[in-house]
DNA sequence: GGCGAACCGTACCGTACGGTACTGTGAATG
DNA sequence: CATTCACAGTACCGTACGGTACGGTTCGCC
């Protein structure tokens, strides 16, 4: 496991940390209409003036929320040393897992309302925040297992990216747009475990070269 | 083309669909933020106590604008008789275009921004609302030309929701969340044809009995 | 013409929010 | 002890919005 340096970023002191996490949890709690300056500086007992002299305003308290938050997901290389078919597989469903898993989570379900709810707007960068932190994260480790997997010849595929959208979408179709919707996350958390296996089965009949079924003779994807 | 009937919805008169209209526009123009009673009365010559009137409160008329621009997108079944490998590749493809272009829409990117930023408050329907009229309807023409490919022989699944669900993953992707979170939608929608021969082409392979390419012996999905 | 319904435009009200300023306080610093 | 700093708490201000009320106008109908 290796922690993501984000240098690019300030960093808050401990107390702005237990501020965000307040504003965490009442952005949770009651979405974002309920995330008023008066109330977060209620429930983090602090007053508005420190609010605004550490953040600038609104829009920074929202930044430093997301960006907070993004601080502490912080996903784990699988070091994907001596890859077989087996283990491979056994990593993307992993995988998969925690992706269904971190998407249903109810911080990274407000965030994301929040950040769409502000991506009308032009000019608000929330949501190439949550973007880059998010997905670019969760992605550079999927991208390192599939290079691994295409380099101990599990898989053949030429255009990485294009790979991961294909197991991304394997993995999440609409579900999580759903649970943005309102969608009870909760009820349909038990079913990540076969939705996983799903998605990864059909993954490797479409990328693996020798998952115990049939193996495309030349590995062509068009 | 046939039109798919709403009839537990209150249909509202022309000048009301004239309001709504204008209700759409300003909503896709500036976001919900610029949304307020006074701009849609202003918008729509009309005044607020008519709107009141008509559409009971807010939500009343955020419900309204759903249900109307719902009937607005209506889904041909494209008749799929006499399905050959070619013809239901060509139907599939057409869909897959097709749903990528309402996905990408800028009223449907509004109205799921709408929606997905009151889904937060408890009993706000919109998200259930734009759930059953949007992807409902859009299904069922995707169901029914999966059901008419596995009758041709050309298709082998067990649950239709399963194999559409996987089509829609594999069309789809993340690229509707990347929408609403504001990615620029007119940059890859130049790029909906090449997506949807490719995921196409992914599901037949996953699904496909016969499609010029190999066919798994069994059909076998597990 | 008289009448009522529908409706526009606007003024109005209560409230809530973002942001600022001021006061008090406790702890560090010299 | 005096000064300074960081901060909480709170009062305050301007504005904007949801919702309501009211006067004036058009239109259909008797």
């Amino acid at each position: 496991m290796q922690l993501a340096a984000h240098p690019h970023q300030p960093d808050y002191s401990p107390r702005q940390n237990a501020v965000l996490d307040s504003a965490l949890r009442l952005l949770v709690d009651g979405g974002e209409k309920a995330l008023t300056t008066a109330g977060v500086a209620r429930a983090a007992n602090c007053s508005k003036e420190s609010l605004y002299k550490w953040f600038g305003d609104r829009d920074g308290l929202l930044s430093a929320m997301i960006g907070y938050q993004a601080s502490k997901v912080r996903t784990f290389d699988d070091n994907a040393e001596a890859l077989t078919a087996v283990t491979l597989r056994e990593h993307l469903v992993l995988f998969a897992r925690d992706l269904l898993e971190v998407l249903a989570g109810d911080v990274s379900l407000a965030l994301n309302r929040l950040a769409i709810g502000q991506a009308s707007r032009e000019g608000s960068k929330l949501g190439s925040m949550l973007q880059e932190r998010g997905r670019r994260q969760v992605g550079k480790r999927a991208g390192a297992l599939l290079e691994a997997g295409r380099n101990a010849g599990l898989l053949a595929f030429d255009d990485r990216d294009e790979a991961y959208d294909t197991l991304y979408g394997l993995i999440v179709s609409d579900l999580h747009l759903r649970m943005l919707l309102g969608e009870d996350s909760g009820r349909m958390a038990k079913d990540f475990g076969r939705r996983a296996e799903r998605a990864v089965s059909a993954f490797l009949r479409l990328y693996g070269r020798e998952n115990g079924s049939v193996q495309p003779k030349g590995g062509r994807k068009t």
